[in-house]
Order: C-alpha cells, then structure tokens, then sequence
DNA sequence: CAAATTTCAGTAAAACTGACATTT
DNA sequence: CAAATGTCAGTTTTACTGAAATTT
C-alpha cells in the first residue's frame, strides 16, 4: 500500500483515464493488426447486441455523435459487414443491419480484444476481475442513463 | 445481475474504455472550462509528485510521447507554469520544474478533478470507491513498469 | 559508433460543433 | 412550427511516426 501515491488514490476518475491509456494503445494495437478501429467495434456489437437499429439510435447505444456513426457505417458498408436501408415506418431514418460478414468480423475483433483483456488484467486475480468488471458495469450503465 | 450485458461481462477492457469515453468527456468538459487539457494535467501533477524532471523523464511517468511532451512544455513554459533550464550534467537534457503560479494552477485543476470524480463516481458507495481506486492503481502500476 | 534527448513536421483516431435538408 | 434524423465540413485533443541535430 505504501506503493500507490497519495495523488493518485486520491484521484480515481484521473487514474481511469491513465489505465484507459494504456488500455487505449492495447486495443488501438490489436484493433490495427486486423485492419479495424474502435469505432468499427462499438458499432458492430451494438448490432450484435440490440439488433437492428437506425444510425441515431446506435450513437446512442455506444455514445457516439450521429455525424461519426455516419462515417463509421460508411466504412462498415463499404467492406459489407452491415447494411443499411431506408426505413419505410420513418422516412427520416436508416435501418443498420449486422450482415453474416459483419458477424464473423465481429467474431475476429472479440477474439483480438480477448487478447488484450489478458494482458490488461495480467496483475488481477480471476476474483479481482470480476469485482472490476462489476464496478465499471455499474459506472457505465449509470452514465449511459444520462 | 440481469442488468449485466453477457457481452459486457465478458470484456472488461472493452468496458473500461467505454467508461473511460464518459471520464473523458467530463474531464474534458473540466479542464475547458478553466482553458487547459488533460495534457497539461498530466505534465503538471507529475512535476508535482516526483519533483524536477528531463521531458523524455516526464513522458516515462504520465505514458506520453517525448514529442508531445515538448509541446505542452511550450505551453505551460509560455503561460509561466513550469522552467525549462539547460540540465548542467548533461547537456542533452531540460530540467522542467513547477513554479509557484503552476503550483496554483494544479490546485486549480485539482479542484476541477474533483468535481469530475465525483460525477463520475456517484452510483458508488465509499467502500466500493477504494476498492475501484485499488484495482485501477494496481493495473497502473504493472502497466507502467513495462 | 550506439544510445539518449530534444525538436519538428506530419498523420490517424476519437470526439465534437455547426450547419443544412428532410421528415415527423 | 418544433423535434428528430441523416449528412457534410471543419476543429480540437490525444497519440503516434519519422527524421534531424546534439550530446553522452
């Protein structure tokens, strides 16, 4: 105990930010091996998880400004893992959809972050891990409210 | 426990940069609101924890690059926060140090920080806080070692 | 010569802003 | 008319790369 510094216990929202950092290069690292980025990410498991959605509604879902999920569908359009089509109940809106390609891109991009969840968590126990995992769940969920 | 994503559950790296984009925004939010960035916190509350440093010293102990380390360096250098002196023993290196209006310009962002945290960390009880800051400073530490 | 340091120029990714057209 | 949506153009911050000059 006498090795975390006082500023830094002091500190949590600040110490987050600075393992983001290092949890940032990991996933920027594996992410670029296979030729994605984060935002591919977030997009594709929101399909994943929540189904079908419009472009505002995913933004939502991952805290994205709209103008990002445009360029982040194009991309993903473009390489086929999603798809997208005007929605005929609002004409306003776009209907994203994971295609079977957009899945087994997802798959790829899990098992690359499966591997950076290892060497991130190296120092915690599997107890550890869950108790972190629990925290950061109810972090999320509260602020994704707001 | 229902409320838990399996997906979530099952990436926390992947659900601490989800996390770390909502400590983000409202550092960011923060720190633009008394003109600063996150950099120039970095830089500061490490000149104030571990004392005079060499810059590519400064970007070993908050994890940033030597080339942006000379950037934020001019910056706080040109609104009088830290000295950049010529190290004496060797004449590749700069000794940045605090001065006193950077010292007050911590206290300032501290103050700032403290708002953020307490955002940030409002679904939380005491307990749950410390052991937060445990786990994120452990992680910090084994990361930073390497 | 190798390694470390400072510096600069340029780039990519993430996040955001403001505007505009269309639709509800 | 107000609000929501999609789109586009542009900016800031963070993070990184490559190269050059100097010093150890």
């Amino acid at each position: 105990m006498e090795e975390t510094p006082a500023h830094l216990a002091a500190r949590p929202s600040w110490l987050l930010t600075q393992v983001a950092v290092h949890a940032h290069r990991l996933a920027a690292e594996g992410f670029g091996g296979v030729g994605a980025r984060g935002y591919h990410y977030r997009v594709l498991a929101a399909l994943d998880e929540f189904g079908v959605a419009s472009q505002a509604e995913l933004g939502r879902r991952v805290s994205m400004d709209r103008s990002d999920v445009v360029a982040t569908v194009n991309e993903l359009a473009g390489g086929g893992y999603v798809e997208r089509t005007p929605d005929p109940d609002d004409r306003r809106r776009n209907r994203v959809s994971l295609t079977a390609e957009g899945r087994r891109r997802l798959r790829r991009m899990d098992r690359v972050l499966d591997g950076v969840q290892g060497e991130l968590l190296e120092p915690l126990s599997a107890e550890e891990r869950r108790t972190l995992t629990d925290l950061l769940t109810r972090l999320l969920t509260h602020h994704q409210r707001t």
